[in-house]
This record gives C-alpha cells, structure tokens and sequence, in this order.
DNA sequence: ATTAGCACTCAGTAAGGGCGAGTGCTAATA
DNA sequence: TATTAGCACTCGCCCTTACTGAGTGCTAAT
C-alpha cells in the first residue's frame, strides 16, 4: 500500500517529516513549496497531503493547523526514506579525547559514556552495564576481612569486576582459601556465569555423596558467592534535554516522563529487547511504549567485547527526533565502548 | 527584633506557616480566623500580619492575595517555632524492614536509602557516599589479572570496598604479591586514606636512597593505586516530587531544577557544607543556593560508623516543606544508617 | 486595644472579536 | 488528466473588556 507512493508524494512526504523535525510545529502546504522549490502550487501539494493523511502517515492537529507525521509516519519515513549521515568529525574526536578509559571503574565508565552521548545527540542517554549472568567467568578470589566475612572478587572475560561480602559461617584459613581458589579458577574459567551457577548447583548434589572436603567447601562457597542475583544497573544522562522539548510542555507530561525516566526497571526491560539482535535498533512510539514513554523514540545499540560481557547504550527522546543524527552517534559510541572493552580485557 | 513577638503574633504567624505549608495557597486574615478558632476578628489578624509583613517574616505577592511566608519567616519559625514530631511508628516499620544489608554493595545500599528516604518523605532523596579519602584504611589486597594488570582492593574499616585496575609495568609473581601486601598491611592499618597517600609519598622518597626492593616496590604500587581520586559518588532518588509540587509547576522552572538535581557535583558541595557539623542540618532558601536551587529547601545529616566513613544524606524539597515531618525522618535514617554501617563493620 | 464597615486592588475567568494560517472544494486551465 | 487559482470556511491564538471574589488598608466607633 505504501509502495504505491511515487516519487514526488515520497520526497513532499520526506520534506514534511524534515521540517517538522526542525521546527516542532504542524507543516503547511504552503510552507512545504516555499522552502522546498518544488515547482508545485500550495494547492497541488494539499491534495498530496490529503492522500498522506489517508494512508495513516500524517495527521492534522485540527482543521486549520498543517500536518504532522504519525507514528506510522516516521516508521516509513525510518524505513525507507531515511538517509544516515556520517558522523561529523567534531564529535568523533570529544568521542575520542574524552574518553580514556584505562583504570576507571565500571560505573564511572558508564556514566561517562551516558553523558557524552546526552550532550552530543542533546538527548537523553542511556548506558545498560553489561549483565552479571552473562558475562564470562575468567577469576574468583577470596579476601579474608575477619574471621567470619568473605569479600569474594569475580573478575569476568572482559575485565569487569564484581565484588560481593560474604558470611560462610566458617573459619578458612588463608591457606584453604588458597585451595579452594585454585581449584575453582580451575574449574570454571571459561563458561558465563549462568553456567557457572547451574554446574555447582549439580555437582553440589552429586558431591555429597563423596568425601572430598575441599571440593565440598569450594563448591558450597561458591554457591553462596553466586547466590543471588546482582542488580542491572542503568545510567540515565540528560534527563533535562527530554523536558526541554516542545512536545512535553505541559506540567503532566513532564511529571509522567520524568517518573517514566526513575523508574530503571522499565527501561532495563526495554533495552533488553534490543540487546539480542545486533547493530542499532530504532523504537518509535508504541513500540517503546512499554517504558510507559508515549510518544517517545528510543535509539539502542548493544555494545560487546570479544569475550561477551554485552551491554546496551541508547538515545531517548521525542518521537520527533533527528534520526540521522542521533542514529550515527548511538551507532559510533556502541563500537567506540565495544573497542574499549577489548582493549581492557587483554 | 523579632524576639518582641508577643504571643499572639507568634501563634497567628505559626498558623499562617502551617496552613501555607499544607495547602500551597497564600494565607488571608478571614481564613486565619475561621481555621484556627483565635477569637479574634480578620480585621486584628491583618493589623498582626502587616506588623509581621514589616518585620520581614511575611509578603503578599499582590494586594488582593493572603500572605505567605519569606524565606526569613520560614528561618525564624524552624529555629523558634518548630515542633519536630517523633516519626511515626509506620515509617519506623517501613524503614526497619525494607533495610536489610547484609551482603549488598554500598551502592545498592545508598540507593536503597535514597529511595526510602524520597518514598517516605515524599520529597527528592539525596545520598554522598562516604568519601574514600577519609576514610579509614584497613586492608590492601591485589589480584593478579594478567601479566600485565593488577586488581588493587582496598577495605575501609567500615567495610567499603573499592577496587581499581593499574598497570605497575612490572611481572610480579604471586609470592612478591604477597609479599607487597603483607608490608603494606602492617605499615598502613588505622591511617585515613589521605593520610596513606601522604605518608608513601613521603617515604617513596626516602626510600630511594637506600637498597631494600621489596619496600621500594610496594611504596611505588600503592602510590599507584591511590594516585587518582576515586569520585564522590551521589544518589539521587525521586526527582519527579520535586516537579509535582506546585511552586514548580512552570516549564522553565521545571527544567531549571532539573538541571540543577542533575548537576551532581553542585549537590555534592552542598551536601558537604553539612558534614562537618554534626546532626541535622537545615537549609532553607539562599542558604541551599550553592546549588542553583532556588526557593528550595535541604535536610541533612551525616553519618558515619565508628571509625570513620562519613557519608551524608538528606531531604529536598521546596521552602514550603513540612519541616516538622521530614527533620525526624533524615534523623532517623541518618542514624539508622549509621547503626547498620557499624553493623557490617565488625 | 479591638472591631465593624467600606472603598479599593488585582488575579483569574469568561466572553467577544479580529487575525492569520491552513484547509477542502470547485471550476478554470494547460 | 493533472495542475492550479480562487474562495469560503475553520479554528487556534491573542487581545480587549467586563465581571467576580478574595483580600487588603484605613477610619471611625466601641
């Protein structure tokens, strides 16, 4: 159905996708033959219009305002008319001057990242860590920091580190921590997390059976190490640009994004679905709704090392968003943190 | 000056705060009389209240509205009129169960706190975490990564954990490690952070001079891993009841405030004025202005282990905030905190 | 010292009117 | 047949005007 669009109704449509991106105000049809020099009357470019609005992709506020895309609007206009840019060269080189990454920590990497993005696309951005349960296990060690805690140290493939207090309920000297170290860093390098969990959870069972004390010690400790479940964490960067838009401008609607925007939950659900295909992902309106985020767009591009360890970083903001901006920088910054973590992890 | 207010004028002006307080709205001499059962006519009210206006305490912002209080009447009526309440048992309970923790990080902690302080005040929820350079030095431990990278984990006596990634340039074996940490270990156990770094700084000096490598080589790596400053970390809960209040309800001030909650390192100043003194602090108006907060008011109030640790956590809101309520509940979590940070110490 | 009474002020709301941007339809045109 | 000019119409926006009501300050009486 929309295949049918010949050329001229595909570039009226483009223009009044480009210039309501720009201005934020409904798109006449004189406005239309003015900036763009078509060699078309005002009246021409209505009848146009007024087939673009019975196919679903524009809508008209009231009778006598212009016209704005629908969310089936910039669906099509993403899909098929969309021309992405190159990223300017200004913006790759903040990327690259602010982003040294050697020795910070995780957390602040991320928010680091969180804030370029923000400021870069003058959006609001997101940074997903990477998931605990996913990432590949590569270290465990055990510091003793009294006769009855544990700080237990996972260190994954890619370099990241988690640390996590633990009360065994018995003495290890440093000696058998030594052991069970050992013997664990032997055992499980290699698979992720998740896997990790279920071998002890079975060999657990089988163990009892036999009289290996050590074993028996190194799995129940791990076990209890890897228990419960770490928190995703999420970064939100910006949240300020979201309420400068125009289309949020009325007090309600920035209560309910702003709740939309505290309630991490929501939008770790939300770039989890993106993080199992690969490469950006666009989200327009309804489709990002389950955040609670009506007529919001959401740019996501999961982000990796060579050894696992995914994660997702995105650009959120009004469905009227410039996509072939926004969409490069998601896209760069993903490989840029991609790379990062490569080098990090060597 | 203000020490003149007989009576009367002190409990119509009690009256006057307290209605603004719940209902936002400025307060009338008709609606004095009829809320509070004086027996007195609107007419004595307004004489009290233009000898109040005069005094500074209150101000009409037209002629044909009531009178709310200035930012100097909300000063004079926390300082000499405020009946802080005991905190009710409910929030008691509230708090006393959802705060286990045992085991979590002192991130998940402090956005825990930052949540139950903004969900129970109904307010904006701010955390510091405790700040590593004052911190009280416990334990130094490293984890060999690769040949080329060193995990460095540091315990705090209150049992903060941080770990950071440094790149000595040296192949240390396992048994040097030990070594190296044993050394420090022994040397470094009850100093502040600050004061470590002071002290190898200084003896990193002298030390060139003589032959013992060992010494040498663990002065050089923990000058390493505590050269950069590990970030002030702050937790910001519940901003969107900041948005809901009325005296907010204007798009610019909307953003501007948002703004400010996001400029993290402002808030971290303010926070840090409180720490110093002890107990709960109050800052109302100008007096929270280091923050491009204006008209808004903060409670805060640090806390601390035994040994150290000192982190601060507060309640802000707008001027017109129920003081009376959200004193005992920062008090409460304040020392709360406090106790459960004692707790894991052991 | 307190109060009743009264004139006055002023934000907020509602109603009316003109403006202008934009539309849809129709009839003329290439 | 596609395009265009012309025109009546719609409707949000803004400005003005008028009204209302809450609240004040002042004055004179108690």
């Amino acid at each position: 159905m929309i295949d049918t669009l010949n050329e001229r109704s595909q570039s009226i449509f483009e223009a009044i996708v480009e210039d309501y991106i720009n201005t934020a105000e409904p798109v006449g049809s004189r406005a239309i033959t003015k900036r763009h020099r078509f060699d078309l009357s005002p009246a021409t470019v209505r009848n146009v219009m007024s087939d673009l609005e019975e196919m679903g992709l524009l809508v008209s506020p009231h009778t006598s305002a212009g016209r704005i895309p629908t969310e089936k609007g910039y669906q099509y206009y993403v899909e098929s008319l969309l021309k992405v840019r190159d990223l300017p060269d200004e913006f790759r080189n903040r990327f690259e001057t602010g982003a040294g990454f050697a020795g910070k920590s995780m957390e602040n990497i991320m928010q680091e990242v969180g804030n370029m993005l923000s400021s870069i696309s003058r959006h609001t951005g997101l940074v997903m860590a990477p998931r605990f349960q996913s990432t590949v296990f590569r270290q465990i060690e055990f510091v003793r920091l009294s006769q009855t805690r544990l700080l237990v140290i996972f260190v994954s493939e890619s370099g990241l580190v988690q640390n996590k207090i633990i009360e065994p309920g018995i003495d290890f000297s440093r000696r058998d921590l030594e052991s069970i170290t050992r013997y664990l860093n032997q055992r499980l390098t290699g698979m992720t997390i998740a896997e990790v969990r279920e071998k002890i959870a079975l060999e657990l069972r089988e163990e009892r059976n036999r009289y290996n004390q050590l074993e028996q010690q190194a799995l129940e400790l791990s076990g209890q190490a890897l228990q419960e479940d770490i928190a995703d964490q999420i970064y939100v960067a910006g949240t300020s640009y979201m309420l400068e838009q125009p289309e949020f401008n009325t007090n309600d609607s920035m209560v309910r994004i702003m709740r939309a925007l505290e309630s991490k939950q929501q939008l770790i659900d939300l770039l989890d679905c993106s993080q199992q295909a690969g490469g950006v992902q666009i989200f327009i309106g309804s489709q990002a709704n389950r955040a609670h985020l009506d007529g919001c767009s959401l740019i996501a591009a999961p982000f990796s090392g060579k050894k696992g360890a995914i994660g997702t970083l995105g650009v959120i903001g009004p469905m009227r968003m410039n996509y072939s901006q926004v969409i490069p920088i998601v896209d760069f910054t993903a490989t840029l943190v991609s790379r990062m973590l490569d080098r990090e992890s060597q």
